[in-house]
DNA sequence: ACTGATTAGTTAGTTTGTCAAACTATTTTC
DNA sequence: GAAAATAGTTTGACAAACTAACTAATCAGT
């Protein structure tokens, strides 16, 4: 194995332990503090459309986790008041999710957490680093997406 | 915010949770199937130094966690057969923590599976580009531990 | 138009990983 | 040699995920 491949190795493994951790931090920290880390990006996944609402299949596909996980996150985001839920008109069975007024301005502060620690990462990187950055994480990405499909294909 | 920071931000986020996802099943269907990732993951930074052994504090540092969750978690190991704990001598309060001859062998193969995900990651990049891009992770990774230390120092 | 299959979501119960708080035991320090 | 610091443990709680068994709505084929 050569340098590369060991130091990604690790990093990996280290920098996204390292990065739920502090956001963890951050938000026990902050004025919302009856929401986990994991329920902000439930919110962060809803907010992806904000006209119809995403249904509960959209999200579990979307966070790579079954519907009976999504069903209990979200009622109790709905029963905090940071979301709601409701009945699609065309079809009985389907359940559309869309943040509430205080779902959305939890979400954009979250949003403002990111873009600031991207902010840091991106300073003292050229165009051409950042651009490089992004494609190997995205290959790294899909790498793994493609893999989780062939396995759920089984 | 710009391209970058935009992709990054999803990106990141996603990227992890496939990468723990994956790893999951991939030790879900091996033979060793009554570790988790994370007990794997364990198993790698007790190995992290193979003569003496890791004392749980040391453990705990490098992974981010409590003491507590560190003892919890050793202890389950060291049912399982994969750890064993020694007191130290000189210090009767301090135990080191070392991988059996099974946990090596478990420890050993999950390595396997890192290189090949990082073989298939590199594979189409050039040297440079792989320099930038651990460089690009590795700020990430300072990014977030200054930021953690200086939460723990509160 | 029935009926069986599929799809969408829910409920209940379990497991895993983490934490905080209170504790024991062993050094260290003064 | 008493007080403080350090290393680790125990206990009880909680969050997030899973599987399995379920309900309800829609679709498809005859």
């Amino acid at each position: 194995m050569d340098l590369f491949s060991r130091e990604l190795n690790g990093l990996l493994a280290d920098t996204f332990r390292s990065i739920l951790k502090i956001e963890e931090q951050a938000v026990r920290n902050s004025e919302q503090s009856d929401l986990s880390i994991n329920e902000l990006h439930l919110l962060e996944a809803v907010a992806k459309d904000k006209e119809k609402g995403k249904t509960i299949s959209d999200i579990a596909l979307d966070m790579n986790i079954t519907l009976s996980s999504v069903t209990v996150a979200i009622n109790k985001l709905a029963r905090k008041g940071y979301v709601e839920k409701i009945k699609s008109e065309n079809d009985g069975r389907r359940v559309f999710v869309k943040l509430t007024r205080l779902g959305h301005k939890v979400n954009a502060g979250h949003q403002y957490f990111h873009e600031n620690m991207v902010r840091n990462v991106a300073a003292g990187m050229t165009e051409e680093e950042k651009e490089i950055l992004v494609r190997g994480i995205t290959k790294l990405n899909e790498f793994f997406k493609k893999r989780l499909e062939a396995r759920n294909k089984k």
